[in-house]
DNA sequence: TTCATAAACGGGATTTATTCCCATATGCGG
DNA sequence: CCGCATATGGGAATAAATCCCGTTTATGAA
């Protein structure tokens, strides 16, 4: 869910409350019988007209089964915009030797994540399932070569191409005897 | 807009023409009002539970500023999935000698978009505004060392590090004498 | 061509969701 | 303790989309 910029605390916390209730698929009815808040104030909470009471959003947190301090977290964190080489986390399967090396790591307040992925030559990964279905996938070859399957369709990719896909189903990853594969993925 | 991945042409134009309105902030009145066509046919049509006649449509890309067959494109244009190095699309300014290439180019079913671009050396390049504000940015360092800076915060980039950012006011790109800045941009 | 069936369409009522208005309550500073 | 600003709840009003039903239009078979 994109977000303009906000300035007030109050802004912050209204957009996130209103983006919690939705993530439900809850209307304001619904949060208010839950929550015994009426909508007025629910919907001027969400329009950032008041600023809540702690003894409000106590009852909110309660029943979208989050700690306060988890809120407020949640507002304050303003995401780290710089991430450098050195404080990147990296993740190795041992198994496989595949590394993932994550460059612009999730964030509440942004919708895309990079990864840097490395598969050792003669490599195959299969996922049976996406993790989350529909999300848009971008791949950008830095090196070597890699066959992947997605929806059944084969790509054969090399050094600098792009490929574009919606992750539906299972894909599989696949790297030649002769050379490994590193790109980078670009997810939303 | 984020959207599942659709299966009949009806639903494919639902979701277009749906999108199409709510780009104008229209609601179902409003459209109603200008095409001529009753609101109800027009919840109906973007739920995909009729389909539409042509004349209907014709009188909706009449008020939409669209010809059919450019609604029809929108449609049926399947993004193509793999664009190899060679085949994507670069610019240069001869000016600066900034190159910028569309590794993902843009595409009506797609949210992201990927480029790879080049500054040469001892270069300043300078946006006063976005193209459009808010637009999330993650950029990744590839070669050399370049100096942003983003809302008037400077960032000093060198081979491997992320910076992401929300574009909301001016930016500023600025190279080294010594070193040209090769890096990938992911929009969305 | 004609008839039968199915589907699209328009008008208006209905439902759903949010916002506005006003009265009441609760803090908070002087 | 008083007064004022502000939060809150109840309910009315608004906004927006959907549903229902009668009418029209297209399509296909005889």
């Amino acid at each position: 869910m994109k977000q303009a910029p906000q300035t007030t605390i109050d802004q912050q916390i209204a957009t996130r409350l209103k983006a919690l209730r939705q993530a439900q698929g809850w209307t304001l009815d619904d949060l208010a019988s839950q929550s015994g808040i009426s909508k007025s104030t629910l919907s001027r909470l969400e329009k950032a007209e008041v600023s809540p009471t702690t003894a409000l959003l106590a009852k909110l947190c309660a029943t979208h089964q989050i700690t306060l301090s988890r809120l407020m977290h949640l507002v304050e964190a303003t995401f780290e915009p710089l991430i450098r080489r050195a404080d990147q986390k990296t993740w190795k399967d041992n198994e496989t030797g595949f590394t993932r090396r994550s460059l612009s790591p999730p964030t509440s307040q942004l919708d895309g994540e990079v990864l840097e992925c490395i598969i050792p030559p003669d490599t195959t990964i299969t996922y049976a399932q996406p993790p989350k279905t529909g999300l848009e996938h971008h791949l950008v070859m830095q090196e070597g070569e890699l066959t992947l399957i997605i929806a059944g369709a084969p790509y054969e990719l090399t050094q600098g191409d792009c490929l574009r896909y919606q992750l539906t189903g299972s894909s599989s990853f696949q790297t030649p005897r002769h050379s490994l594969a590193r790109y980078h993925l670009f997810i939303l």
